[in-house]
DNA sequence: TGATTTCGCAACTGCAAGTGTTACGATTGT
DNA sequence: ACAATCGTAACACTTGCAGTTGCGAAATCA
């Protein structure tokens, strides 16, 4: 896999996950991702972290959703990785410089505010809403 | 410096140049900013791509704003670099899964919806309204 | 109890991208 | 001619992330 697909992983995951509403491994996971289960087993805990998956040990373990698809949203996932898409100019308070520090505040406050926007996008859709365009 | 500072490095400069009116070479601006001169020529370099700035060679030479600060705005300089702050979700054609490809396709709008209303609210500021805020 | 399966986690490697640095040529002004 | 400055290529250094290995903990089953 290429670099950040953190999110895309999870969204994969997540979805078969609402499909076929069944248990999965994550070496199952991560054989049809095309990836190790370790880096399946690292997304998932995050997700896990924030409720919104279970994990059970031993045979006949692994991953299941934690409630109902249509009640998770892409920005549940979004924020239960912890992820800043919207890439955020470093805010140092070394800025000596009056004119870099109006600067760099002018750009922070448009980024948050973008990122928030993101968000809120983020959360009019569902996973279950996802698949449900998968089979038209 | 850290990651990803080019656009800050950017918006310094011309914040200097809008400023003082005058001529800087890429040493004193490095000097100022705590990098190299080299980086400081990359990062200008593309704003006079852009024609945003202007560059002369030899002794009395350096950088020099190419229009009014007034009429450069912060998204001028963002795009000016060709930079994504909005990270993209690699659209691989390679997703032969059909649920990965449509969350996906719908992350990737969302996402480029949100680059372009980033661009815009860049768009609302200048370079000159910057440095108005800071004589307050 | 013991074997097997699975997750949990820590440590390490490998790679990609960006910054920083050096070096050298091209151009300009004195 | 000389010095100052940009333009650019080449390389080293750093950082973050994916990938990998190894081992322990927990659960299931014979």
């Amino acid at each position: 896999m290429k670099r950040n697909s953190r999110l895309s992983l999870a969204l994969h995951t997540l979805g078969h996950m609402a499909a076929d509403n069944c248990v999965r491994t994550s070496a199952s996971i991560a054989e049809h991702a095309g990836t190790n289960p370790v880096v399946v087993r690292r997304v998932l805990g995050k997700l896990r972290e924030a409720k919104l998956v279970t994990s059970e040990k031993g045979p006949s373990g692994g991953w299941c959703l934690a409630r109902d698809p249509r009640k998770i949203t892409l920005a549940d996932v979004y924020t239960a990785l912890g992820e800043r898409l919207v890439a955020t100019e470093l805010a140092d308070g070394t800025a000596s410089c009056s004119i870099e520090h109006a600067l760099r505040k002018r750009v922070a406050d448009i980024m948050e505010t973008i990122e928030q926007s993101l968000i809120e996008r983020l959360s009019t859709t569902t996973i279950a809403e996802v698949l449900n365009v998968t089979e038209n």
